[in-house]
DNA sequence: GCCGTTTTCGGCCCGACTGTTTTCAGTCG
């Protein structure tokens, strides 16, 4: 049992807790639990003991014994006794928006009504109505929220919940009256998937502002309309939450509605510490009814006795120690990114040919793109053949006479079969100036079968950058069974490069693996895996992601020049 | 269930909004 499963069980029981109507604070140290679980420092087997667990916020000895419990025969009886005493449909209907553990338990005792599906029924029979603290509008909107769920399934790529959120701010940002606009929340903290999208505003005609917003073409519904909260659901599935504050509100509420919730509950702490009360409206000293002025996030972390954190580091995960010593990292810009590694053309499953990449390269002011199609082993995306692979090799060699400030480099995206070898013979790899190896195939391997594949792909000294490491599609497969630390230990020991993959469904390294992979040393490589020129803007989000993992400019290969690229490529061979 | 540099008992973040109510409970972030 790993961490993350073994927190799963937690928040689990924090739920089913809930459900059972257990006392509201019981329920949150489970959840509080699940968090320091997934987060804990050493690795689990390495407590033996409840005294193992002393000094760590949270775990006190019940819940220790619990995860030891776990940990040792992979049951729990507690939790098994209390999942067996409510039907399992009733955790599913807490995913309807607007319905929490409260009125699931109603519904259920009242009525027996224990799944999405009878509940829809029951609304459909308005048997909803006979309950105490429900009515009419409440069953209908139960009734929306179950269309939602069949719709959307609530959450959303970064990507899709990007673009619909600048293309909010672009028309909104021209309303009179309006003086600040920014997405806050996830969106902000550049998490791979998100629930909703959270727009915070200041303006001097608040009522022009929310017209705008929910007559917007992109909105589909009206949830609520107030005075300083109004929420409409996209045409797309996703919702969104417009806040309006006041000048002197917004640096706190920008913070206050980026969070995350954890980094929020340990600033607040750290606020208290200090004599202060933090809050979405300001920070006070003990018992003053005014804030202190300050008019940026900056002046708030600074008054905190902290330098800035950057919206994406957010997550509880040390930047706050961080950031009181000063040693937070100089994070990695857009502008840091000097050239594109991972890019497929026609001669393989992408559309744009090799003069395509040159000339947008040229226009983009990137100074090299490395050409990586796939090889034979992938006949579904017409991987090439050696004969096809070297026609592109002089092609590419022709082209770069031509070309000025720009450098195409010769490689190829490179199938690990299922034994772990590459897909070409040593002479064929030889004549490329570099190999990303990447499974497409075989997902479903036992952990330690795939972890030993895809070792000695990293050990064949033609391998220069591990592809998409575990091969996940977010929100749709799980990655394959993998034992990460390994991976990264032989990426440092051999000089591999780990590719961060910036397609919005992979975003693959993990950036909580990018940090521990540059903490180990290895070097990361920002790639769009192109398939056409639009796609080079993914860059954009593998920024994003290895920002929130920590790197720095001189973490990340295709921050170098051509030059220095080119190096370290050969040095490689 | 967890926690404690005023506490080993009595707190635990808290405000907006909705829908149900006649002053509040539930949900959400």
């Amino acid at each position: 049992m790993n961490k993350k499963e073994l927190a799963a069980i937690f928040e689990e029981i924090a739920t089913l807790l809930e459900l059972k109507g257990e006392n509201p604070f019981k329920c949150n140290a489970y959840r509080n639990a699940a968090r320091t679980i997934e987060t804990l420092d050493h690795p689990l087997d390495e407590f033996k003991d409840i005294s193992d667990f002393e000094g760590i916020k949270g775990i006190g000895s019940s819940i220790a014994e619990k995860i030891l419990t776990l940990v040792r025969t992979g049951h729990l009886p507690y939790y098994d006794e209390l999942k067996a005493s409510l039907p399992e449909g009733l955790m599913g209907m807490l995913d309807i928006p607007g319905f929490g553990p409260k009125k699931a338990r109603a519904v259920y005792e009242k009525l027996g009504v224990a799944s999405v599906r009878e509940l829809e029924y029951a609304c459909r029979e308005n048997r909803l109505l006979e309950l105490p603290g429900f009515g009419a509008k409440t069953q209908e909107n139960i009734l929306k929220g179950i269309e939602y769920l069949k719709k959307a399934h609530g959450r959303f790529l970064l990507h899709e919940a990007r673009n619909a959120a600048l293309g909010l701010l672009q028309s909104l940002k021209n309303i009179k009256g309006v003086k600040h606009l920014e997405v806050a929340g996830s969106l902000r903290r550049f998490a791979n998937t998100v629930k909703d999208i959270d727009i915070l505003a200041v303006s001097t005609n608040p009522a022009s502002l929310v017209d705008a917003f929910i007559s917007h073409p992109l909105v589909e519904e009206v949830v609520a309309r107030g005075e300083t909260k109004s929420s409409v659901r996209l045409t797309m599935g996703i919702n969104v939450d417009l806040r309006i504050v006041t000048e002197g509100q917004f640096p706190f509420a920008l913070m206050y509605f980026t969070g995350s919730k954890a980094h929020n509950v340990t600033l607040r702490g750290r606020a208290l510490h200090l004599g202060y009360k933090l809050n979405e409206y300001g920070l006070f000293k003990r018992d003053a009814k005014k804030s202190a002025r300050l008019n940026s996030e900056e002046a708030i972390f600074k008054r905190l006795g902290l330098t800035y954190i950057p919206p994406e580091l957010r997550e509880d995960w040390g930047e706050i120690e961080a950031a009181e010593k000063g040693t937070l990292p100089h994070l990695i810009t857009q502008e840091d990114v000097k050239g594109i590694i991972h890019a497929h053309t026609n001669y393989s499953d992408g559309i744009a040919t090799l003069n395509d990449y040159a000339v947008e390269a040229t226009r983009r002011r990137c100074e090299y793109i490395g050409i990586s199609d796939h090889s034979r082993a992938a006949f579904y995306a017409n991987g090439l053949s050696p004969e096809r692979l070297l026609k592109q090799l002089d092609e590419i060699n022709a082209l770069n006479k031509k070309l000025k400030n720009v450098r195409l480099f010769k490689g190829i995206e490179s199938d690990i079969l299922p034994d772990g070898s590459l897909d070409y013979p040593d002479e064929i790899l030889e004549k490329l100036e570099f190999v990303i190896a990447s499974v497409h195939s075989k997902f479903k391997m036992p952990k330690e079968e795939m972890t030993r594949r895809i070792i000695k792909a990293m050990e064949n000294p033609h391998t220069t950058i591990l592809g998409h490491p575990t091969g996940r599609l977010l929100l749709g497969r799980e990655g394959y069974e993998l034992d990460m630390g390994a991976i990264i230990d032989t990426a440092a020991r051999h000089g591999v490069i780990i590719e961060l993959n910036c397609q919005p469904l992979r975003l693959d390294l993990d950036w909580r693996n990018v940090r521990k992979a540059i903490e180990a040393g290895v070097r990361i490589c920002i790639s769009p895996d192109a398939h056409n020129l639009e796609e080079l803007d993914f860059t954009e989000l593998g920024v994003g992601m290895a920002r929130k993992g920590w790197c720095e400019p001189h973490h990340v290969l295709n921050t170098l020049s051509a030059r220095d690229v080119e190096k370290i490529l050969q040095a490689k061979r």
